[in-house]
RNA sequence: GCCCGAGUGGUGGAAUGGUAGACACGACAGAUUCAAAAUCUGUUGCCGAGAGGCGUGUCGGUUCGAGUCCGACCUCGGGUACCA
């Protein structure tokens, strides 16, 4: 009796599904097709556990969907431009490229062994060529829809470095290099007018039942859509009125200031007259450009000495601030200010005292506003001080309506509708992107590129020895004839955020080498994914960008009617977490460190953790207290921070390699589906995958000794169908850790069962198929063993008995007084009454009754009893 | 700051408003062994000798009955538009 050794065991069921072509995904009209999509990789190099959990997750449920009949599409690609591979070109040398098709093949040749069911032949890298190529064209085919256009945005500026940061190089706003101050600065950028499709994304939220609910609550959130009212007040000084809008225009009576933007029109105007406000907007422009920093960063204000006219008292004049937590992007960039009824405007007006007035009170507590803003929901009741639309006790909500009627009917005012989704800057000052294929002529001005001339390669000969992007220091690959009148002119330099690569890419998946972006009959087939698998860390961007994207490709023919929503279910997992491992560098910033490069020891009750480096340093066995210092000294001493999300950045990844050397691929991939739930967060531990690896052993010897027989046992057939029952309704809930407790269940089940050769045989060729979307090589090997016909790949999903899962007695908790306090077996058929007379008859019933009668006896059918006395 | 989640034994976790702790890890005890590994069997929420009591982040509420629903709070995580 060989021990199972998944060394030799997984290569060979591998190559047996390579052989057959068992994972090629074809267009079987004659079958229901099935689409599942993990989200692709970024090819950092390394797969991490977190791949394995995403992968194998996403693994399941096409094994499963194959069995049940469907034609099933399971692709695997490469998310592959981004800022990691210049970031490397800086740090280590080399090309993105040369950087980005290493990893992919490194990447590769770790997923291979985990005996995925992908169609292969589909892989490509958003940074081919061939791909991007593809995204020109569409980019093209969007232009030509006025679905893009260009307009000022502000960036991170490194004044010292002279190039624009991502808001991840951004550190206390400061870079990441330089250490110098950032600066807002504005640019000229592209952008795809998603906002003309705010209210539909909106809508069609509604219509997507098997979306988490926080998703799509948060999708909501993002869009942002609010009702308020705009309208001019009127300067004093006769220049032109400000424009604000205001989402509680019934709190105007208690309007404190007019507060701008440092990027309105206004303040730019005042910028140049007057050294004080250019002074304070310079002040305004230091730091990044994230919502964060602004909103959490101090609140500082300029009082611009201009003053308007209240609209409903024009005696009363309002002084107009420059405020740097006004966005200019939202609404017109301009506000007024209600101090009793905002926190954030409170704390402004206590600092700069300014005046506050209170325009509702609580019902039954008339209290002036302090310190702490008084902000009741919007629907609860509040009482009105001196409404000037006569209201007395009313909601927020129907307060803003009826301040809106008003307005609109006195005609000062408009109701309007905004949301808060932007459009969406797709500029990126960067090599490794797909290059924007615009030329820019002297004559013809801004001119798309002909369809013929794509893809516009990037070129190879580039350096990242200096800051700022290659593409404008290149000399010669920006000149190019004008596509519209031919004279000399320039390229475009600017490349594609890498949001848009990823946001058609499962299009692309279904016709992966067609000479336009997709074909019609493949993505009539294939569309929509059926399943879409991913982090929730992608819960709002990258699904809202897919989202968009997908209507503008139905917009321009590139997708059929029916794929604008293009993820029909999508199931959002949680991520590995695992501690963060830190020093510093001479300049006193973080060094991070992978968990294989630290040591940890004990001593007495407290925890070290070091870098590798620092055993050398420490003497054999050494107890010393002075490690510590010692450690220090040398930056050998690591600070453990808690558990985070996996990232490359902070290091704190676990390389899955090692579990698949040790144990073999199916021991990972039944590790990481087992205890915790797909949708929670798991802190990654070492222990449990040997538990894994020893279980599968023992389900290898259950199937490797059976004898052979044709008896049969009534208790195996029953535990046989509840099983597979069980198990696939796991499986179809994304419960998968369930799935895996009832297998140990029923592999238990049988190992202590009693019956026959004959029985348990039959109930191991169920139990190696209900494993087989987990631990397919095991599967295949058991299945072979026992004489299954064929691949159990390719086997029918097994179907349970329901004659067996039927059940004649019912065991029934007593509860007195909601507290447990014995139970009884009743029939399954039994009715009310005769539960409820065995219920009293009960000895606990009786005794705690002494002879009274119940006040209340409740009796859930085949639930529970409870006695309330 | 704002939006969205999560919190249950020593650990991962299970539980259509109906027996809290399924299943597993770890630990402990035993069998086997010259011994160990591997394997197998059993015990294992906490307090208590026991009867019993207490227990799902904290506080309050709804209910015959709350881990589950509602309100407030605490802690941790994700997103916050140039990380992917």
């Amino acid at each position: 009796m060989s021990r199972y050794n998944a060394r030799t065991v997984e290569p060979k069921w591998q190559k047996a599904w390579d052989d057959a072509q068992t994972f090629l995904a074809t267009r079987d009209e004659s079958r229901e097709k099935y689409y599942v999509l993990e989200m692709f990789p970024y090819p950092s190099g390394r797969i991490h556990i977190g791949h394995v959990r995403n992968y194998t997750m996403g693994d399941v449920i096409a094994r499963y969907k194959s069995s049940c009949g469907f034609s099933v599409l399971h692709p695997m690609g490469w998310d592959a431009f981004g800022m990691p591979a210049e970031n490397a070109a800086m740090a280590i040398g080399g090309h993105p490229k040369e950087w980005t098709y290493s990893n992919i093949a490194a990447m590769r040749d770790q997923m291979k062994p985990l005996g995925l069911s992908i169609d292969w032949t589909r892989e490509f890298a958003t940074c081919d060529p061939e791909y991007y190529g593809q995204q020109q064209a569409l980019f093209l085919d969007f232009m030509q829809k006025g679905l893009v256009y260009r307009k000022n945005a502000t960036v991170n500026w490194d004044p010292v470095d002279m190039t624009v940061l991502a808001n991840e190089q951004v550190i206390d706003g400061k870079g990441w290099r330089s250490d110098a101050l950032v600066e807002r600065r504005e640019l000229t950028q592209w952008f795809f007018k998603i906002s003309d499709w705010s209210e539909e994304l909106l809508a069609a939220l509604d219509g997507l039942d098997n979306w988490p609910d926080k998703v799509k609550l948060m999708q909501a959130n993002w869009i942002g859509k609010s009702r308020g009212l705009q309208f001019g007040f009127e300067r004093t000084d006769g220049g032109d009125a400000i424009e604000v809008y205001t989402t509680r225009p019934d709190t105007l009576m208690g309007a404190s200031f007019v507060g701008i933007s440092p990027d309105h029109p206004l303040a730019k105007e005042l910028e140049a007259a007057n050294p004080e406000a250019a002074a304070f907007i310079a002040e305004c422009r230091k730091g990044g450009t994230t919502a964060e920093a602004l909103e959490t960063g101090e609140k500082l204000g300029f009082d611009t000495g201009i003053k308007v006219k209240h609209p409903l008292n024009p005696d009363w004049e309002l002084p107009v601030w420059v405020a740097n937590f006004i966005l200019m992007d939202y609404g017109t960039g301009a506000i007024f200010a209600c101090p009793a009824h905002d926190q954030r405007d409170l704390d402004f007006c206590r600092k700069y005292d300014l005046p506050v007035i209170d325009t509702f009170f609580d019902l039954d507590d008339a209290k002036p506003v302090e310190t702490e803003a008084f902000v009741p929901l919007k629907t609860e009741k509040v009482k009105w001080v001196n409404h000037f639309a006569g209201l007395d006790v009313a909601t927020g909500e129907e307060a803003v309506n009826a301040t809106i009627d008003f307005v609109e009917t006195a005609g000062w005012g408009k109701g309007v509708t905004q949301y808060r989704l932007r459009d969406w800057g797709l500029s990126r000052q960067r090599y490794w992107g797909c290059p924007i294929p615009v030329v820019h002529c002297d004559d013809c001005g801004v001119v798309p590129e002909k369809k013929e001339n794509l893809p516009i390669e990037l070129p190879d000969d580039v350096t990242f020895d200096i800051p700022g992007n290659p593409l404008d220091r290149h000399p010669t690959w920006r000149d190019t004839p004008c596509p519209s009148c031919g004279k000399a002119a320039k390229r475009e330099t600017d490349t594609m955020d890498t949001f848009v690569d990823s946001s058609w890419y499962f299009a692309r998946f279904t016709s992966p080498h067609a000479s336009t972006p997709t074909n019609m009959a493949d993505a009539e087939y294939w569309m929509n994914v059926d399943q879409y698998i991913g982090g929730i860390e992608h819960a709002i961007l990258h699904l809202l960008y897919s989202r968009f994207f997908a209507r503008a490709m139905v917009n321009t023919g590139h997708l059929p009617q029916g794929a604008e929503e293009p993820f029909d279910a999508l199931f959002t997992q949680g991520m590995v977490t695992h501690e963060i491992y830190e020093t510093a560098d001479n300049n006193g910033r973080p060094v991070y460190h992978l968990p294989e490069d630290v040591r940890e020891l004990v001593l007495g009750n407290k925890r070290i953790v070091m870098l590798k480096e620092g055993e050398q340093v420490l003497m054999h066995g050494d107890k010393d207290v002075g490690i510590i210092e010692r450690l220090r000294k040398e930056n050998l001493l690591v600070k453990v921070t808690p558990s985070a999300k996996m990232s490359k950045s902070k290091k704190n990844v676990v390389d899955p390699v090692d579990i698949i050397d040790q144990y073999g691929a199916d021991t990972a991939r039944w590790f990481v589906l087992s205890d915790s739930p797909p949708e929670r967060d798991v802190e990654w531990t070492a222990s449990g995958a040997e538990a894994a690896w020893k279980f599968l052993g023992r389900v290898w010897r259950l199937a490797a000794e059976l004898g052979d027989g044709d008896d049969t046992d009534l208790d195996l057939e029953r535990a046989t169908a509840q099983a597979i029952r069980e198990v696939t309704l796991g499986i179809e809930t994304f419960g998968f850790n369930k799935s895996v407790a009832k297998l140990y269940e029923f592999a238990n089940a049988v190992s202590k069962s009693k019956a026959g050769a004959g029985a348990k045989r039959k109930a191991v060729k169920v139990l190696a198929q209900l494993m087989s979307p987990m631990t397919p090589h095991l599967s295949e090997e058991i299945w072979s063993h026992l004489g299954g016909e064929g691949l159990i790949a390719n086997a029918p999903w097994p179907v349970a008995d329901e004659a067996l899962l039927v059940q004649d007695t019912i065991t029934m908790p007593i509860q007195i007084n909601g507290k447990r306090r014995g139970e009884i077996d009743v029939s399954a058929e039994a009715s009310k009454e005769e539960v409820e007379k065995l219920a009293l008859a009960h000895d606990a019933v009786i005794k705690a009754l002494e002879g009274r009668e119940p006040k209340k006896l409740i009796v859930v059918p085949g639930r529970i009893i409870n006695v309330v006395i």
